[in-house]
DNA sequence: TGTAGAATAATTATATTATTAAATGTTTTA
DNA sequence: TAAAACATTTAATAATATAATTATTCTACA
């Protein structure tokens, strides 16, 4: 491929540029439902890549649901409904392209559903070391909280992650707990919402610590309503900012 | 390719045969965790494609979460938890293979708590248009049950699968609306539970009548109820079958 | 003369094969 | 024990042949 822009070299595969970059310019809007995208000769000609890296993309973007191909036709871009929505790279794309407040709103919509119910099922499921494994995560956080000078929120972050994805995953549903950690990681990944100012970490622990309250005491409403208000608080956040 | 058991030449195209066929061989466990596929050259012989084709399925599989792959080292199973579990045909083909009573319940816990959140969400935000749409494919669903002669199960199925992804698009969250048809799709597509009878059917219409109603009305907590209350009585089918 | 339907031609994806490059684990050697 | 050579395997490219689909043209018939 000689001289190219992604100079891949390092850590990706070079399809997966591929599938970024054809992705965005659908999310985007660039190739619009119905429009037949260039022939493969064409786009691998201007991407800069063998077809059968273009193919191996158009591939993953068929799973997608981005786009559908046939002969004589092309690959034809699909219509909004057909697109696979919880895949992780749409997620990322919708969360850096489309419009922030509906589509966030809607992010922390389905995330306050699944975690709420998550904690619901963790209060009557979580098994005794699986308890004692989200008190330990949620004293480390405050460890870290209590002690302003060491704050560093990439830390704090990664402690927050661990500590909800350790709830969904005592809510022993996989596929609740997937929903759930797929949703959040991709919010993070775009680097929406989440706030890094310690003042606002502060305001939630206390919504944290009531969640483990609930699941320790096996108070499977306590948890739930707790969890909820959680989210309520971070959507107050999202929409003052 | 010569002649294999494929016999592609209709409908689907050769690399989702391939897809399909190491999908399951990993979810069965034929494959597990850890586990490094054949080389590329085995496998392509082995299942009679180039290894071009192969790839592709391989790229597949790869944005799955099913498998990894690195030079050297070639396709090794990736544990669990890094499964995309609201992929369509993961969805399926775990429903196909795995315990049946614990997946479904897990499934029938998401259905029920996105639908009735959609349905929660659809009388506070559906339109006029979209209400009376809603409205009229249930009385098309009556009429089908009414006449105990004309009843075809495809047919009530598809005015079914219509009714609840009306509504979850009158919840105005694509997200909500997404997870819902795709785990409804899935377990359509995999033929579980969703009985045939017509017994069955006509018992689950006051439900569905109380949810039109809710909706109608404006009144988010008795189409809730109402959603929930269906998908309690699926799920008591579901254990006493 | 007009039109339905069959043959055909053009286009495009599908699939195969061969070859080279890059990455990485293993073995050997200093 | 460290580093260099080696072998293996995927990554990527390229050239070519095949199959499927659709638009067009042609033909037969009304």
């Amino acid at each position: 491929m000689g001289d190219n822009m992604h100079t891949n070299t390092y850590h990706r595969k070079l399809y997966q540029y591929i599938v970024d970059e054809i992705g965005q310019r659908i999310i985007r809007g660039e190739y619009r439902a119905e429009d037949v995208l260039p022939t493969e000769d064409q786009l691998s000609a201007e991407l800069r890549v063998s077809r059968g890296v273009l193919r191996e993309a158009i591939k993953v973007l068929t799973q997608k649901g981005l786009i559908q191909t046939r002969p004589r036709v092309g690959s034809q871009v699909l219509p909004r409904e057909n697109w696979n929505l919880f895949d992780p790279d749409v997620l990322v794309w919708r969360l850096q392209i489309e419009d922030k407040t509906t589509f966030l709103k809607n992010v922390t919509e389905v995330r306050r559903l699944i975690e709420s119910e998550a904690a619901r099922q963790a209060a009557r499921r979580a098994t005794k070391s699986e308890v004692a494994d989200i008190k330990e995560t949620l004293s480390q956080m405050q460890k870290i909280l209590s002690d302003g000078n060491r704050y560093v929120y990439e830390d704090y972050l990664a402690m927050d992650i661990l500590f909800h994805s350790k709830i969904l995953k005592a809510s022993h549903n996989d596929l609740l707990s997937q929903i759930g950690s797929t949703v959040r990681n991709a919010v993070h990944k775009a680097r929406e919402s989440d706030t890094a100012e310690i003042g606002v970490q502060k305001e939630s622990l206390p919504f944290h610590m009531a969640i483990v309250d609930g699941i320790y005491h096996k108070d499977p409403e306590a948890a739930y309503k707790a969890s909820q208000e959680m989210f309520d608080n971070v959507w107050h956040h999202l929409i003052h900012k």
